[in-house]
DNA sequence: TTTATTAATCGTAATATTGCAATATAATAA
DNA sequence: TTATTATATTGCAATATTACGATTAATAAA
């Protein structure tokens, strides 16, 4: 069905699931690395840097700008985009905690 | 085109972009909780458990089981899965490594 | 105003994902 | 052997995602 039973799952685990989707993504990836390295923030430069086309990484910026990891602001012509520190921050916390469940001590399986 | 264009990309982002996609989907998630939750392995629990048809569980549990996150084995008639701690070990550290990034002390941007 | 420039949006084609019924496979039990 | 049990596979329908050309919108420059 391509049709994802959200209802089922509780709160976190669908969040979790939304945040791996953004980065589920090579070229959401690359866009994040971008940004963190140029620090000062870019935005059609992405475009050259990538290789994908136009409206393909504006795609992907509006995901990445819907869960709130990045944030653009309008500078004439050009939007200026950067990562939005909080929510980053946020997120680590949440991706975290998930990712150190290892570390509850448990014993060995089959 | 539903085609990501993975040569364009480094190894490191589409390695990213794979395990993210392994955890962007909510049963994958819960998948994964109940197995560090049960400690001992479990099989057709999940179907009871989550609430997903037998046919929807086995296939997510075989895109976990791919990327090498779980692992199972035969047990009379039943498999017993459970999660594969070193790869799981490995994820966190390429993971962790990409999530830190914003450590990378950086001014601010726009 | 006209013309660039930049980025968003629209429309669409191709492919991927999700979910399940039906069926197949494999191992054990009777 | 014939059930029974547990899981995988197949086939398919519905929806989602990826990518891009064409267009639009908004600002800046001439």
């Amino acid at each position: 069905m391509g049709l994802t039973k959200s209802e089922i799952f509780t709160e976190e685990q669908n969040q979790i699931a939304n945040i791996a989707k953004a980065f589920g993504h090579p070229a959401r990836v690359a866009i994040l690395q971008y940004l963190f390295k140029i620090n000062s923030c870019i935005c059609g430069d992405l475009v050259e840097e990538i290789g994908l086309a136009q409206p393909t990484i504006s795609q992907h910026l509006k995901e990445l700008k819907n869960i709130g990891l990045i944030k653009g602001n309008i500078e004439g012509t050009s939007i200026c985009y950067c990562i939005n520190k909080d929510n980053w921050s946020k997120m680590k916390t949440i991706v975290s905690e998930f990712l150190n469940q290892d570390l509850n001590e448990n014993i060995n399986c089959c």
